[in-house]
DNA sequence: CAATATTTGTGAACTATTTCACAAGCTCTC
DNA sequence: GAGAGCTTGTGAAATAGTTCACAAATATTG
């Protein structure tokens, strides 16, 4: 919501990131063009839904043609700002921190971690690469210093409240929640969530949760 | 989708799970009953759905009183399928999976995990736990041995359509996937994304990733 | 016990998103 | 270079999901 210009809606951003990530498959296997119906397969998604979305950026595609596929690679990325970088702190140094911090695509997509914080004694000192592990207590303080743009939050739903919105305080202007709970936050701030549980029971409830009737 | 009698959609599904968050944290603050305007608030929904949400299943409330919290609860797991026993294996034993593994509220929710495989030599045959890694080459047999009906698949895109499929010829049901690719298996088979990656770009997108024009 | 204040459950209105369907435009072949 | 064959971009239709608004039901108070 922070970007005023605006056209998309949101589920249709996140398929942007979809078709990023298959066009730069098929970059890689040298593939030229792509029609909006083999993209969309690939995706799973409908072909004119597919068109529509890109539409709303611009006129990529020829006519007869398709979608040129090494062109349309860059302009998603800056579509999606991903030509810049961005400033990351992470916030919980758990198991979830580590599985980010050590994802290679993470780095390639221009996310940068510059700081971890963490409420345990006994991490605070250590070292995870380059970056030594700080207190979460100077969390204002690392995050100014840092000039964070996004924070990953990592830690539990307890302290997840008060940590956001300290972070958002000291200058973070997004949030990535791994927390199974409510942030409420300042409209202007994004939240997306990460939810492992909430999607394993929406799993469970497919499989037949839902009783005929109550 | 593997439930005929399904009346929810599929977001529907997934706000009955923070319903449940949030009234068992209220539950353990002894609290009794509970309106779904104070629900709806707690977890970021409108009022009005909440009630569509939870009248789909069943006349749960009382009118000028509101919903009974200690009476919900279970009603809500029944609902979403929590109160059976769900036989997991985890398919990649990298830090994604760990963090799963570690989660205590992975096993109170009735998510049992019974098996893990992995590619990598190294990892078979150490233990997480009680539970002795496996090839994956074994990954048939394990999951007909352990009758699983549910897959955590952590595991590179390149090798994660193979093993889904491969996974589902063996037995499982339903299947949570945290590669970033499109699994397409029979539509009978729900499968739940988890994608960090795609979350990030959407917040980065969100923060001014789109430009006016194209 | 009657009057007042709440709160649910739900049809109807509204909004958002997806899909359809086709004109317009480009490529390729002969 | 003209015709055949694709494929895009997009208005319009269809579908899905959300919010409104209010009658019906219950609790509470004096």
């Amino acid at each position: 919501m922070a970007n005023g210009a605006r056209k998309v809606s949101d589920p249709a951003a996140r398929r942007l990131s979809l078709y990023l990530r298959a066009l730069e498959a098929m970059a890689a296997e040298g593939r030229v063009t792509v029609s909006s119906g083999d993209l969309a397969r690939e995706c799973g998604i409908n072909a004119a839904q597919l068109r529509k979305d890109l539409s709303a950026f611009g006129s990529f595609g020829k006519r007869g043609l398709g979608y040129p596929v090494a062109e349309l690679v860059p302009r998603l990325k800056e579509i999606l700002g991903l030509t810049r970088t961005w400033r990351v702190a992470l916030v919980g140094a758990g198991r979830i921190g580590q599985a980010l911090f050590e994802f290679p695509a993470f780095r390639g997509r221009g996310f940068h971690i510059l700081a971890i914080v963490d409420a345990d004694p006994a991490k605070v000192g250590t070292h995870w690469g380059d970056i030594e592990i700080e207190a979460d207590d100077d969390l204002e303080t690392v995050i100014a210093r840092e000039s964070i743009d996004l924070v990953v939050l990592a830690v539990p739903a307890a302290v997840a409240r008060g940590l956001a919105r300290r972070s958002v305080g000291a200058g973070a202007r997004g949030i990535l929640n791994f927390a199974p709970i409510r942030l409420d936050l300042p409209d202007d701030v994004p939240v997306n969530h990460v939810n492992m549980g909430l999607e394993l029971e929406a799993l469970a409830f497919a499989l037949g949760g839902a009783p005929t009737d109550a």
